[in-house]
DNA sequence: AATGCTCTGTACGCTAGCAGACATTAGGGG
DNA sequence: CCCCTAATGTCTGCTAGCGTACAGAGCATT
């Protein structure tokens, strides 16, 4: 179905802006082996442990990287959208990783095969130089996450939170159940719907079984924790907007 | 003083297990721009979004990485000791992290320059995956910071403090006021006192003005969440024992 | 021995968030 | 159009951990 050649007319690798900040050189000798491929919501995208056989580069979905505990309870490590990529283990040397990836926005995504990424890896080029800058960017949001939960409140975790997911989407309107958002951030279903009724109450968002939409975005980044703030200013300075294709 | 021929005598930069687990050509490529220095308590290896001259591979000390607040709250986000090296950013690329490095544990270890560090990483050889592989298993290990501070309790994450601290020394005993630890984790130090009282009641460990003592690592591995092990499984898998030099 | 400082223990009120139970509502398929 | 289910709102304890304040205890210096 990826094949589709409509489909395909309207997606193009450059839509992921690591693919897109590649040298033309670069872009064009990876391009025959992309695949695009649709993300579903709730796709694992990779399964803690598991062997990955793609790296996936998301264009107009969100992926959702998380750890699941025994209890079952689970906590949202980092998100990842058209910026990024999901899958550094397989470039950074382990294989595998402990924690999930889930899609939390349905969309596409470009593919390439394991094989594929550890070729360009051992250029040693431009292609290797992003990824690890990628993941450095990576880090620094994991790194981020573990201070936003160990001193932030609910409420100032879910406008982080929406505030990620809407740098990652082309509108102001997020489809996420509150029982979702709730597995991301690792607190109760009740916790959100708290929280998101006082972002309400105050005219940030407009909730809508399923349906956020953000009103006043200036203001819920007036409002949120610098979490949100140091994971941005540290993505922008380690991924500067460069054009290819 | 780092120069002192009795001092060096009793060091070597084998010590530090990424170092010993060069292959030998490496290694001894490497040794000659190795320089062992002091780490003292309380020393700021490195600022939060300041500009890396070295890499350091401690021996036998801890290092903290954590992020401060501009509250001043603060929240330690991984901790390194001779199993890895502290400053990935230099060869990741981006040149500087948002988050701070202090020596929670004196000793010392073997630096090494910027230029070296790159120069080696540019060789795309053994020392290249090795520093990927290392920088994977500290990644888990932020990313499981982030669940324990999310789901579990103050004492749940002493233990997993304390272990992972002593799995970095070769003593049972641990020299660390309440105050630092709870600095640390980012609790309150009556947090951390009612805490250790309860391990220490339960006679897992020995409280004494500073120096902790664990008396009974079995019980302490019995009763630690999850997060503890994940971290250690995944640094073993990751970074096998090699021997070099 | 006295002093002062650091480190540790404890107590009290307060709040955020948990656990669980339940009411209400919107929307889609029959 | 109705019903069923998913999604949301609300309520009642309950507990962990916070902020604050202060007391005792070990250790060094004088």
């Amino acid at each position: 179905m990826s094949g589709n050649p409509a489909v395909s007319a309207t997606h193009s690798p450059g839509q992921n802006h690591l693919l897109a900040a590649l040298p033309e050189a670069d872009y064009e000798r990876l391009r025959p082996d992309l695949e695009l491929v649709p993300l579903p919501l709730g796709m694992a995208v990779y399964e803690s442990g598991g062997r990955l056989d793609y790296v996936y580069f998301p264009t107009d979905c969100i992926v959702s990287l998380l750890y699941v505990m025994k209890s079952g309870a689970s906590a949202e490590i980092a998100v990842v959208g058209y910026e990024g990529l999901v899958g550094i283990s397989l470039f950074m040397g382990g294989g595998s990783t402990p924690s999930r990836a889930v899609v939390q926005s349905a969309g596409q995504g470009y593919r390439l095969s394991a094989h594929n990424v550890q070729d360009e890896f051992g250029r040693s080029g431009p292609v290797m130089h992003l990824l690890l800058r990628y993941t450095q960017a990576l880090i620094t949001q994991m790194a981020q996450t573990a201070v936003c939960n160990r001193h932030h409140s609910v409420e100032q975790q879910l406008a982080r939170w929406l505030l990620l997911s809407l740098d990652r989407l082309f509108t102001n309107e997020l489809h996420m159940t509150q029982e979702l958002i709730a597995n991301m951030l690792g607190v109760r279903r009740e916790g959100v719907t708290e929280a998101a009724g006082k972002l309400q109450a105050a005219g940030m968002i407009q909730y809508n079984r399923g349906r956020i939409k953000v009103l006043d975005r200036p203001k819920l980044e007036e409002q949120v924790c610098e979490c949100y703030a140091v994971v941005k200013r540290e993505t922008d300075r380690l991924l500067p907007e460069r054009t290819a294709a």
